[in-house]
DNA sequence: TTGAAAGCGCTAACAT
DNA sequence: ATGTTAGCGCTTTCAA
């Protein structure tokens, strides 16, 4: 932080007081053109500008969000930043980040920081060990505005943005159904989620559509979410080691789809000899080898649309007291792990 | 932004000054143990909670530091967040992070209104654009604690980390050179960029050990990184033009690998028959197909080692004047591209 | 049209 | 051991 020219300099040098000078440079109606002319002349000469932290204190407004997550470093949410950010950027306001690596503790604590850190609002996806809101609810009460996205919780009234989780899930997995698959597991995220919560049961309505049993012991979920490496390696060893050895997998998120095909590689898996269908932002997936079907989020559009809202509830005037849940469609794309493209050209 | 309890506030309730209460409770060494007992109790009961606006105002520093990056959803740029993030949290500064997207434009208003925004030091990776760089030399003459990290500039003396680019460049090629190949060409990213002088050079030195000409028709710069859809495919047509079509091609930049392995597919250019290296620090690298040779950087340490040399240089009680440039060594990956791994397990 | 004074929430020098 | 006061940089009544 360093000490930069104020308002003060300003009033002295040219022999006003700060309110004017204040005035002046935010084109008050009082003032003569004459003296703002002289003002916003010597401001740009001596390169002033408004220190926001004393604004901040004054107005009780900071402009800028903050926003919790789990990590930054993975496909899906740091496309949601980028939406974040773009809209933000737009309106004026400033963009804190903070990751929970979904963990309770970290979450509460950066939650808590960003409040004092005066925020105008907060941009929440929940830590995966969440069970207890307090943390959220209580500087809900105190009017602060928030909004949940991609990992909502239903426990607090305000905007909310997601997925439409059941979709992606159902034809994510109608799609090995299609294939001729019939005992497809299901590879979970941690389960006190909403998104896998609605994942799973997209999952069971698409077996129960083609009168497909459930098999509980086709579920295993990652209570990391695939960030201990062998956290994913242990599930597909179960797998291969029933007796009745699933014939497909559905696999519930970005990460968890690379950890699972990079598993499949590992334990020297026959692409060809199962169906992956998996939730998966990545840029590259055109590349991967073994191919799968997979579900893409409108990411960077959720990031925009969770702003939008955000943003509406601290300009608003008055309370808001209508709260709306986003939807948004998945894109479900087909691929046919077995189909082997031959090259064409020499290059 | 919300109203919370203030210091009066315990203050009155207790019937104490608004000092006596500061100094209780920062555990201060006037103030009895009786009343530091009630203040805080109090505290703890109505869950007060320090403004760190105020705090900021008062003591000219924010414990927050500003990050200026071309953008966050690129596997190297999430990863050195990460290692941001985690010592940031560490030692108790925030993070405020803001994007460039390459634009000088950007980069100069996230540059000052970080600066207004009264954080304690600055964190910059370049955008590809920027060659006039008086915005960041004016808030470092003024005091303003800065590190380069990445896309650095020798202009201003700082504390600096990059990767060793030249010699991870000089690997790469040297891979594709011992792979027989010897027409060799280079998809560079945007020209004035520090990294990408200095990976051509790394370039340039290994065709040089090995007597290959250099030859300038090989080198394709991509303005923008590859940001724009068409860039990369543009470079590939051009060489699949020339007379004497290269026979191996190394990339320089993550986002630009990714592109030019979709090229390669959309082309429908047999990967057999052309080698590929490129800078990546995908975590899906070992599933892609074609596969490739690949530069990792260690991009989580930069992170770390940044923000360590940040902290220090805001923390330091006397000006630093010795500074330290770090170059962080990259690890080279050889991946034959014909080798075809039978799978062998049957799922 | 301009200035003086108060205050946002906090801390620290200076009383008492 | 506790209180008073001033001030961080800005805005905003209120007064002139």
């Amino acid at each position: 932080m360093i000490k930069s020219v104020t308002l003060k300099d300003i009033a002295t040098a040219l022999g006003l007081s700060a309110s004017t000078v204040s005035r002046a440079l935010r084109d008050g109606y009082e003032i003569s053109e004459e003296t703002k002319q002289k003002v916003n002349d010597y401001a740009k000469k001596i390169n002033y500008n408004c220190n926001l932290v004393a604004l901040s204190l004054k107005n009780r407004k900071s402009y800028s969000i903050g926003v919790v997550m789990c990590e930054v470093s993975n496909n899906f949410f740091s496309q949601t930043i980028n939406g974040i950010e773009s809209i933000a950027y737009e309106k004026g306001y400033n963009v804190i980040i903070s990751q929970s690596h979904d963990s309770y503790e970290r979450e509460v604590m950066n939650v808590n920081h960003l409040a004092n850190r005066s925020v105008d609002g907060l941009l929440i996806s929940m830590a995966a060990e969440t069970t207890d809101f307090s943390h959220i609810s209580d500087l809900h009460k105190k009017g602060l505005p928030i909004v949940f996205f991609d990992r909502i919780i239903d426990e607090i009234e305000t905007h909310k943005v997601t997925s439409n989780n059941f979709q992606g899930s159902f034809q994510a997995t109608e799609l090995l159904i299609k294939a001729g698959k019939t005992r497809i597991a299901h590879l979970a995220n941690a389960p006190q989620l909403s998104i896998t919560k609605e994942r799973l049961s997209g999952y069971k309505a698409a077996l129960e559509k083609y009168n497909i049993k459930f098999n509980p012991d086709y579920v295993k979920h990652c209570h990391h979410g695939g960030r201990l490496q062998h956290e994913v390696e242990d599930v597909v060893k179960a797998f291969l080691q029933m007796k009745n050895k699933p014939d497909a997998v559905f696999v519930a998120s970005d990460r968890l789809s690379i950890c699972f095909l990079i598993a499949v590689k590992n334990f020297n898996i026959d692409p060809r000899e199962i169906g992956i269908a998996g939730f998966s932002n990545s840029d590259a997936i055109e590349l991967m080898q073994p191919s799968f079907s997979y579900v893409r989020q409108s990411a960077f559009e959720m990031g925009q649309i969770a702003t939008q809202m955000l943003i509406q509830l601290i300009e608003s005037k008055n309370p808001v007291t209508e709260f709306e849940k986003r939807v948004l469609d998945t894109e479900t794309f087909l691929n046919e792990p077995n189909i082997i493209h031959e090259p064409q050209i020499i290059f």
